[in-house]
Order: C-alpha cells, then structure tokens, then sequence
DNA sequence: GTAATACATCAACGAAACTTGTTCAGGGAG
DNA sequence: CTCCCTGAACAAGTTTCGTTGATGTATTAC
C-alpha cells in the first residue's frame, strides 16, 4: 500500500546530524574498509586526537559506529545496520510513486 | 568492479546538513504529496513565517526542494533528484560487500 | 613500583546555526 | 494610485557545535 509512511522526525534529524560534518564523514570513508584505532585516524586524517575523540563519540552515540577495545586500543568499525536504518529512512522522505502517477506538480 | 568509490566529502557534508534539523524534515515530509505555498506550511507546521523562509531557504540551497512563483504565492516542491542522489551516496558510505566478504571484522 | 602509550573527558573559546521580530519588495485588488 | 497580502531579507539575541589544549584513566612495558 503506497501510504505515506510515517517518520520519526525527531530521530531523523538526529541520524542526519551526525552526518553532517566533514570530519565525520572523513572518519565513515576509512572506516569502509575496516576497523580502525583512533591512531590511524589521527595518522590518516591528520587530525588531533581530542578531535577526533568527539566525533567519534557523537558518530557513536547515532549509532553509526560501535567500538571494540582491545587492550589499549579502542577499535571503530561501521555499524551496517544503522546506515542501512538511514537509507529506508531516506526513501520514506521521497515522494510517493502514486502520487506521482497522480500529479506532476513535484519532482521532474 | 567493487572498489571504494569515491566520495565528495564537502558535498556530502553539505546534503546532510540540510537534513539535520527537525523543522526541515517535517517541512520535506509535508511536500510529499506535492507542493506547497509557505502560507500552507505555516499552517500545517505551526511555525512563523521567517522561521519557515529561513528553512526554505536552506532547503533550496542544498537542492532538495523547488520553489515556483504563481501570483502572489510561492510554491515549494520536493527535488526527488536531489533525495536519489543522497540515497545514492549513503550507499558508497556502506562497506563494500567484497570487504564484508573477505574479512568480519566491521558490521554485524 | 615508574614511565609511556592510547584514548576519553573537560573547560574555554570562537564560529555557525536557529529563532524572533521587524522591515522591505513584489504582486493583486479596489 | 493606495491598500493588503505573501514571502524574502535583515538584525539581534540565544543556543548549539567544533576546535584546542590540558587533564584524567586504563593498559602495557620496564
């Protein structure tokens, strides 16, 4: 059924927020391939650690990443999972089919 | 051929940006089904007319909404090209499936 | 034990971003 | 023309965000 479906603005804003930052999405693109410390991060970004301490927490707390220590290290990774969360996301904010079918006043 | 794909960071950064804000979502939710005139959402969202203008304003920058000047009125409209482009980056954020296939060491 | 490393956290500062009220410009209607 | 109406633009105030440097905590090495 081609209802409009209903979006939690308030968690969509939220999800998008924590993309939002150069930084972060910098951290997102090395972290494709892999964990990473925070060490290579800093070496690979070239950023100071603090920095990159608080986008990682803020990339955390959406969700977007987890972490995994491993003795002195602390491990990023990518979580799949909420990426995937943004992108249906992201499909509920397009118009819907039917209504394009039924009007052409949006869209191209 | 899986390979990284290249991501433009500033962009990017600059999309989600103008999906971080709750008044922007609701504004992009309200449009999809179909334009509407700034007094419209006003209404609809409850918010005051600079507030709306201001948002509009951003949203339009960035691509994601039209706006079209009939009379006195002006009508916003979604730019679905602009939501597909989006959908389309947030899929190169996600590790590549080769990645996921040769080691586990990311996502679930 | 001490020293060193990896990272988180905090405080302070500056810079954006958001809100609100007001003003300004364009387009009907009379 | 003048008078509304719609919406953009501006200014001022507040909040939120990002950066930096310093400090704190946990872990390993010696």
């Amino acid at each position: 059924m081609p209802t409009t479906a209903k979006v939690d603005i308030r968690n969509a804003a939220r999800l998008f927020h924590a993309l939002s930052d150069e930084t972060r999405i910098a951290i997102i693109v090395r972290l494709r391939d892999g964990e990473k410390c925070v060490c290579d991060l800093t070496d690979l970004l070239d950023a100071a650690q603090s920095r990159l301490s608080f986008h990682l927490k803020t990339l955390k707390d959406a969700g977007l990443v987890r972490d995994r220590r491993d003795g002195r290290w602390v491990h990023y990774s990518l979580n799949r999972e909420t990426l995937g969360e943004i992108e249906t996301l992201l499909g509920t904010l397009k118009p819907s089919r039917r209504l394009l079918a039924q009007t052409a006043d949006c869209c191209d």
